[in-house]
DNA sequence: CTGAATCCTTCAGGATACTG
DNA sequence: CAGTATCCTGAAGGATTCAG
């Protein structure tokens, strides 16, 4: 996954492809499932972390801070004790769930397909190693 | 495995989760790029390597190869002199194509929207870090 | 409840060189 | 032309701890 700059890469890359520094945004490991899981209205911090299962806290909060940065996301805090903060999607991350959900759908679809595909390979690669 | 009626819990728990794993194959910093550039057509390695700028030929190996194992691409070998070979789409990484052009487009629309976002985050942060 | 801070590991990806 | 092999860096992410 891509993350960050690299030197030299860099303006080629945005010669190249302008389009994946935004696609960037949605490319971490868990970018995606925390837009979709953010999509069902105004939701807390715990709400999230306990669907998103196997995200750490750290995660959690470092992604939920870039995508709000990002336009994505929009945080509320509400002045309580305890503490309660509320995340929702902005306008224009409701387009991109859009396009999202029809990924996950794909996805779905696929999900056997690929595992196949992948055995299928494997076990051809494990046959017949000089193959090619 | 909560059963609490939690509006988040459903969607995320059985769509994303799994989802990722083949969300995945798709994560990585050149796949979009590589399969948005073979949809052309039959497409030979240094057809590939020229607009995909800034990919290493070690980078481009791999992921055709990853790309090839779970079924998205097809690898047609010319036994020719000098080496021929072709990639193209799978019928199911057509399906696939028509969600990332979606993706991609959202990703135009809104560039400079993301970008002036992440620039009044920092303004806003810069000016009073100890707001939240 | 909602984080931030710190330390540590893993691995995608870059640079470079070699091959059939 | 179309790759492979090796070495290395830096960023992502996990575990744990501290705090408002």
């Amino acid at each position: 996954m891509s993350r960050s700059p690299t030197r030299v890469t860099d303006a080629l890359r945005d010669e190249a492809c302008p389009v994946t520094e935004v696609l960037d945004r949605v490319a971490g490991k868990w970018s995606i499932g925390i837009l979709i899981a953010a999509a069902h209205g105004p939701v807390r911090f715990t709400e999230l972390e306990r669907p998103i299962r196997g995200i750490s806290r750290r995660m959690l909060s470092l992604n939920l801070r870039r995508l709000e940065r990002d336009g994505l996301l929009v945080r509320t805090v509400h002045p309580t004790v305890p503490p309660k903060v509320e995340y929702s999607l902005t306008p224009m991350a409701r387009e991109l769930h859009a396009s999202l959900t029809g990924l996950v759908s794909w996805a779905e679809r696929h999900r056997s397909a690929v595992a196949e595909a992948r055995a299928a390979y494997d076990d051809a690669a494990k046959r017949d190693p000089g193959a090619g």
